[in-house]
DNA sequence: ATGAAAGCGCTAACAT
DNA sequence: ATGTTAGCGCTTTCAT
């Protein structure tokens, strides 16, 4: 096996000193652009790559963040948001030459054993929370730590953390008043996660939305979901017997669920009862009827997030960050036109 | 800021040397009990973590293991194969205390511009492919410069790479054999992407399944697809002005496309088609009707993966491993009862 | 069983 | 603009 590349042998190769080589691979301004041509050609033939372990620990930054997301476990696996937030997570990474390290937590048990690895020192640059409950003890701890982070998703108001989120108080009034504009009087609800800010804000908005109309909530008419299709199917079961005209869903694979169930009653949508979902993932074109329903960036969100992060890791110790993003609502045939 | 905390400092703590302390972190035997409990008290205590950076410049080992996974635009965003397959992989990171680090290839330029860093020293222990094409040359760059890899998928016969992967072939022979035993005189297929083994697979299994039977395969019967729902939507469009009884789907993201196409076109599953899907992902089992198709251990895939390349990594140079998984036919509605 | 000491390959402060 | 040098915090011989 040939002799291991370095600095040391580069910089014998291109005659200069290994502090020249590391200045020309760091896009350092001193030096020359003849010797900086002569370097980039002996690393170009060589293949050198500089080894990443060295620098981090010469460097005290690793390159490297950090994606956590915590457990949850169905709903990951069937619901695309996830797989549309990692494009926009990978894509801000990918752009800016970061590393990202995922962790999935299975179990509690795992979680623990994970996160002091999370904290530890040399390993990560920062990190990023992916929908966190409100008051998640990993906030906490990141806090403790120091380490750079950004969550995704609005934490409990008392946190002093850093996040982006989208608007979704904003958005979940938008449906619902789109529900009532289209003529609906008996109009329900199937909701998030009441642990995550997104459950419990557009529920807010649902509220919001029809008070500021002056309809009274009849509150047989709220179901409590978790944003997995099976258990909206079950709530819009047991929502059916209250005659609804009209369901704002928390997310699409609710929405779906919620259509689901009702095919299997027999009630028709739109003509008998509309339906709104949230999030507008592929499926959401393609379901029978085709859904209307809010617009998040899921991808900007994620990019978003990255961006933020790094900045956050460059400007060192500075106030939480705190970014909230539109969302648009997309009207297909779920309920019918107005 | 109190002051670092470091092997040097713990040492101090407990009254040994660094080097103790390095022994007790890493359950090297040779430590005395007493002093190997004294140690563990201090760094309880302390709360401390090891330098990740400085252990992988010293021991030459990051305890990182790469994901890979190809540009592949929308499939990785509409099927849930790859969450269900990422969270194999995770699982078997997690039980064995590495750390993983996904790398999501967008464009070709992205690929180009990240795989030197995949490649480059010091970062990686080694790394999982995610469902390359056939002759991805990754693989040979990966062969190249030694690092250990798995591939998950068989790549194409030449390459001496190791791979694990699902018995395809036989699988899809049980598959159209039990469209077969139900009577279907004319069975057609929704064929994978034919640049990757499994989709290649799947076809020869439908072909041998057939022709084992002397029944004549009727080519317009044989429609290509990419694994996605949209394009098999549009292939059983097409498909269906040959008149199929039966369709055997290479996915059942395409199983779900055929469904809906046939709906589209007022065709009753299973009376008139019936279809066969491969995966048996979640949705298979809440789709109108309930879909009978291959059941693919995606998980335990993931956690073998993860495995075998550990023991590659560990054992250095050797021979390529391979493993193949077998997959089961889960019966549900899609083919009415035989 | 424990300690001393030599690196691992790089960055960055300092000197020229 | 370039070279010299002192670490970064750990692992791992090699002594004892």
């Amino acid at each position: 096996m040939t002799e291991r590349l370095t600095l040391e042998i580069i910089g014998e190769l291109a005659s200069v000193s290994r502090a020249t080589v590391s200045r020309v691979i760091n896009d350092h301004p001193n030096v020359s652009p003849d010797v900086r041509e002569r370097v980039r050609r002996v690393i170009e033939e060589t293949g050198f790559q500089p080894n990443q372990a060295a620098r981090s620990l010469a460097a005290n930054r690793s390159g490297i963040i950090g994606l956590i997301i915590p457990r949850m476990v169905q709903s990951l696996f069937t619901d695309p948001y996830y797989p549309r937030l990692l494009q926009g997570i990978t894509k801000g990474v990918n752009d800016s030459g970061y590393t990202l390290s995922l962790f999935l937590f299975h179990t509690e048990d795992e979680e623990d054993k994970l996160i002091p690895k999370v904290l530890s020192r040399g390993l990560l640059d920062g990190v990023v929370i992916a929908s966190s409950h409100l008051d998640d003890p990993l906030i906490w701890r990141l806090l403790d730590n120091q380490m750079p982070h950004i969550i995704i998703g609005r934490p409990q108001e008392s946190i002093e953390a850093s996040y982006v989120d989208v608007d979704n108080f904003s958005a979940a009034i938008t449906a619902v008043s789109h529900l009532v504009r289209s003529g609906r009087k008996r109009i329900g609800t199937i909701t998030g996660r009441l642990d995550m800010s997104a459950g419990i804000d557009r529920l807010q908005g649902y509220y919001e939305a029809l008070n500021s109309r002056g309809i009274k909530v009849d509150e047989k008419l709220v179901a409590v979901g978790d944003f997995e299709e099976s258990v909206a199917y079950s709530a819009m079961l047991r929502l059916a017997e209250q005659n609804p005209d009209g369901i704002f869903a928390a997310s699409d694979a609710m929405a779906l669920g919620a259509l689901r169930a009702l095919n299997d009653l027999g009630k028709r949508v739109p003509d008998e009862v509309a339906v709104v979902g949230f999030d507008d993932l592929p499926p959401a074109a393609t379901a029978t009827p085709t859904l209307t329903t809010v617009r998040q960036p899921i991808k900007r969100i994620g990019e978003l997030a990255v961006e933020t992060l790094l900045e956050i890791i460059e400007e060192g110790v500075s106030p939480p960050r705190r970014r909230i993003l539109p969302a648009e609502l997309i009207i297909r045939k779920s309920c019918g036109f107005i």
